[in-house]
DNA sequence: CGAGACTTTGACCGTAGTCAATTTATGTGG
DNA sequence: CCACATAAATTGACTACGGTCAAAGTCTCG
């Protein structure tokens, strides 16, 4: 087995790998939410009272956005990172489709910031972010129709990759994701055995390096082009500031 | 698999099995929005001015938003038919995500009947139309990821059984859908072969009806439970007035 | 009739799934 | 700090679902 020992971060439990590091950007989001509740990492965020819709903000730490079918397989439809939305009826909750933390998770409520209306201010943020978040949708069906095994993974860890340097929790040019092959693969739909196959095929071949949830991708460029990833194009929202990270290159 | 210009050269045949057969519904349509746009099959529907985001009604006729990658693999996301909602943003249209009639369509600008706030109105009307779009992504998302071929295909039929009826497009229990096999394989991320011999497999076993483009599906109870398809639980919307014909059963 | 779009078939291949066992963390209580 | 329990990661052997290629058959329409 081939745990590559050249990475130098390194964190001991499962909260340890969530975004709950970040100081700084667990600041900034702080300054602009108040967390109004903490999630365990398993737990699901439940949708408000019956009836009522509900969008939250994640504040810190990584959810997934869930459906079980009845025969227990499973769907991972995505990632919600800092700064990531997301609005619950509460009909989405019963059989359809559920919030689960991933980590230790702490979310905002965004109703209180308005409806998301065209225009300046945290609205016009928010419709911002729910566009990127459909935009992730395609990328995801995408990534599941019509990409090999090799190319979903890769795509993913792209995707992460910019996401979570948006919002300053790259270093390095590594990241940690808290993920373990068993949700990667709910989420790309393949099986346990076929992700832990195909991250040791990337490693073989020297495109990725990985071990204890952290991550370092090696010519970005090169595997967006071999993995069809296109970079979103949108940009702005939750953390601006750290938008100089972006220049880093790999 | 295709490149585009396969799908444009020919559409006569196509066209007759489209929605513009239906009348009465597009009579219902053409009250609420004035058509402003006519469609070929095959041709793309342009997104507005640049950077300008443009919100459009389908009014008649089936479109299919796609994408196709560098290498020529496409996936098509979602299909829209009478009454569906789509927002188009400039970058969406450039190599990320295209609108393409299927059959000569008609489409109208929804930008005239407000943001989409929430409320009463056409406003809310539109709100509601677009979160069962992105209802629509996430069982897209379960069927390509999780579903074996023959559960995909039901699915997809069962899903466009009730939305064709909602507006009031079944007939005796039976539909006509303008979709090559091709379109088909390239929805649920299958290849044209394999759909044909899920599609015969579905036929020889009863489980469904179906040529010409028109499709009958037998036991619809039955057929929901194996291919875990649960029925969308938002209703209204576009054409309350043809609710009544959900209480045909099969 | 001929052309092109679509569907169907057969032979063969390969990616990814399944099952079952083993190894490696990670964590816990004594 | 060790013994044990549990979750994750890994491996091997085997299967099968679905893809690819290439050819033939159908349908529609001009």
């Amino acid at each position: 087995m081939v745990l590559e020992g050249e990475i130098k971060a390194r964190g001991r439990s499962i909260t340890s790998l969530g975004a709950e590091e970040s100081s700084v950007d667990v600041k900034t989001a702080r300054s602009f939410w108040r967390a109004v509740e903490r999630i365990q990492p398993g737990a699901s965020i439940s949708s408000g009272p019956a009836g009522r819709e509900r969008t939250i903000v994640v504040v810190s730490g990584w959810v997934s956005e869930t459906r079980i079918l009845p025969d227990g397989r499973r769907q991972i439809f995505s990632f919600l990172l800092p700064g990531d939305v997301a609005a619950m009826t509460h009909a989405s909750n019963i059989g359809n489709r559920g919030l689960v933390a991933l980590t230790n998770v702490e979310i905002a409520d965004a109703g209180a910031l308005g409806g998301g209306e065209a225009g300046e201010g945290p609205g016009a943020w928010l419709t911002d972010a729910s566009r990127r978040r459909e935009e992730r949708l395609f990328e995801q069906i995408v990534r599941i129709g019509r990409l090999s095994a090799k190319e979903r993974v890769l795509n993913l860890l792209l995707e992460l990759y910019d996401r979570l340097d948006a919002i300053g929790l790259v270093k390095e040019s590594a990241f940690r994701i808290p993920l373990t092959q068993e949700v990667f693969a709910d989420a790309l739909g393949l099986s346990v055995v076929h992700i832990n196959r195909t991250l040791q095929q990337l490693r073989r071949e020297g495109m990725v390096t990985m071990g204890r949830g952290t991550v370092m991708l090696h010519d970005r460029q090169r595997l967006a082009s071999f993995a069809c990833y296109q970079a979103e194009i949108h940009h702005g929202g939750f953390d601006q500031s750290r938008r100089a990270s972006a220049a880093r290159s790999n």
